[in-house]
RNA sequence: GGUGCUAUCGUCUAGCGGUCUAGGACGCUGGCCUCUCACGCCGGAAACCAGGGUUCGAGUCCCUGUAGCACUACCA
């Protein structure tokens, strides 16, 4: 059993877009999966019909594919266990679901949900269970005539679990050790429901896996309830021996507040709560997403992964590679995360201050383009280079080298009572002169104008700052930017003359 | 209400009985760097939920309480 083949599977239903939360368990269950060379399902959990969004499933691939998070098998990956839609297995579950029902670990409940509900509405606490299913309509207190009368007419049905009541049911948790539940608390739950003919999640969930010899499974807290149901179901099957073993993940909470981490949180703190953008089919609306909002992929991965896990240093910043190797489900927290975005953001500057200037000016390009301007890539690289460290997104690297193709037109006003002296036009004037007066190859070579510059101010008596921030007021509009001469190299310097003679016009008038 | 899970700085966490005057990171903050804004670098404030045990010794083990979370559907 130990030398089982390791399979994992994620297994989303597509209901909607993938949230933030589901997406780190996918990332555990794929870091698992790789760590120990096994294989990665991609199962769809759609035998809820009614809950069926369309657009949901390519959402998935698309968000885990954007993120590097790779199936080795499943929907639209290929693989000898399928069908992998379960919508598509229907005949597979039926089997089953009569073999339970042969053995007498399940029953046929004619109850209608109205029923149901009146009983919940005269019961307190009503549940379907060992002590109250004498008082039901169904297999165990109807005739098999009867049943099957009923059956024949077209009565809808349901076939539930039979719970035997008294048992002390153990789950063994890989991140949790071993959880102990009495049967008598457990439900009589519903496993298939004719009325579509689909099992619902507790017993597609145990015939895929054991079919799809999944070895481990590793989900949401949120399952850790059922958890002794879904051993029960085992037994019952008789596949007790090949059983996955489980791993129940902490959920992630809201950054403020109480609760787990919801979707709707997210446009509501200013933060997306998806991986890529999504437009709800129904009402047209759009939520935020990791993507759009200018995340690099590798950012949300590491910040994700850190989110309920550590790898036992003080490794902060590991790629997929590297967490591969550390990660491990013992090292999993067994308490819930608050979602902290601030550190998402330090992440993520952190890799944008990672990446080459090269390949972040090839998609700088095209927002300088749509923008309607041009530059020559060496241009945009050193633009990059002269900006990336003050941006977090590189979405944000346009605002920040705007003024480079941007001639300024109004200046800062507080900078300008600020900066601007009586003194300053004449010393602006004075610093054209010698700009215009400098050979083109030392204007462009920030290395060598700097000392030249400098050595310029100590000859004429000049400050430093009584040059350099006037200066930049003229050339960016604002005390803000890069090096003054990493701004004149790439402006060039009949721009940079313009810029000053415009700084001058606008102090004079 | 019932059942289960959990409980260290504001947040993510390290800690698996002595090495803890509790370590790291984000955030906050002081300083340095500096022509600006940032980045970067150096420093600082900041936590063991409470009460009982066990033990020579408890953040670490046990119990109780408290709090948080999850589940309690013919949803997953």
């Amino acid at each position: 059993m130990a030398e089982r083949r390791v399979r994992v599977r994620f297994a989303p239903s597509p209901t909607g877009p993938l949230h933030i939360g589901g997406v780190r368990t996918a990332l555990y269950n794929y870091l698992f999966a790789k760590q120990n060379n096994g294989d990665m399902i991609l199962r769809i959990e759609d035998t809820d019909s009614s809950r069926f969004v369309p657009g949901a499933e390519a959402y998935i691939k698309e968000a885990l594919e954007w993120l590097g998070i790779k199936f080795s098998e499943g929907v639209g990956y290929g693989g000898n266990y399928g069908p992998y839609r379960q919508s598509e297995r229907r005949d597979i579950y039926r089997k089953y679901v009569d073999q339970l029902l042969e053995s007498g670990h399940a029953y046929i409940a004619f109850d209608t949900p109205a029923q149901l509900e009146e009983k919940r509405k005269e019961i307190a606490n009503f549940q379907y269970d060992a002590q109250t299913r004498g008082q039901m309509t169904n297999s165990l207190t109807l005739s098999k005539e009867e049943v099957d009368e009923r059956i024949a007419r077209g009565d809808v049905y349901v076939v539930r679990a039979k719970i035997e009541p008294g048992e002390e049911i153990v789950v063994h948790d890989l991140i949790r050790g071993d959880v102990t539940i009495n049967s008598t608390i457990l439900d009589d739950k519903v496993l298939y429901k004719s009325a579509d003919n689909l099992p619902t999640y507790h017993l597609a969930n145990i015939v895929d896996d054991h079919l799809m010899e999944v070895s481990h499974v590793i989900r949401g807290e949120e399952w850790l309830p059922s958890a002794p149901l879904h051993v029960l179901l085992y037994r019952f099957f008789g596949w007790e021996d090949t059983m996955p073993q489980f791993a129940h993940l902490s959920l992630l909470l809201k950054p403020e507040g109480s609760g787990k981490l919801s979707k709707r949180d997210g446009d509501r703190l200013g933060f997306p709560v998806f991986p890529l953008e999504w437009h709800d089919p129904a009402t047209g609306a759009i939520s935020s997403g990791y993507r759009e909002a200018g995340y690099e992929p590798e950012a949300v991965v590491n910040f994700l992964a850190l989110l309920g896990w550590n790898p036992g240093d003080d490794s902060e910043v590991m790629t997929m590679d590297e967490l591969c190797q550390k990660f491990s489900l013992s090292r999993c927290a067994k308490s819930g995360a608050r979602f902290d975005y601030e550190k998402g953001k330090w992440f993520n500057h952190t890799y944008l201050q990672e990446k080459s200037n090269e390949e972040l000016a090839v998609k700088f390009a095209e927002v300088v383009k749509a923008k309607g301007y041009e530059a020559d890539m060496k241009k945009l690289v050193a633009m990059v280079d002269a900006v990336k460290g003050r941006c977090t997104f590189a979405t944000e690297i346009w605002a920040n080298a705007a003024f480079y193709f941007e001639t300024p037109t109004t200046y800062n006003e507080k900078d300008r009572q600020k900066r601007w002296k009586e003194t300053t036009p004449d010393i602006l004037a004075a610093a054209r002169e010698m700009f215009a007066n400098m050979s083109d190859e030392l204007f462009g070579n920030a290395a060598e104008a700097e000392p030249f510059v400098s050595q310029w101010c100590a000859d004429n008596n000049y400050k430093m700052g009584d040059v350099m921030n006037p200066l930049r007021l003229a050339l960016v509009g604002e005390m803000k930017g890069p090096h003054m001469f990493q701004i004149t190299t790439i402006l060039g310097k009949a721009e940079t003359l313009l810029r000053i003679d415009n700084a001058i016009a606008a102090m004079r008038s």
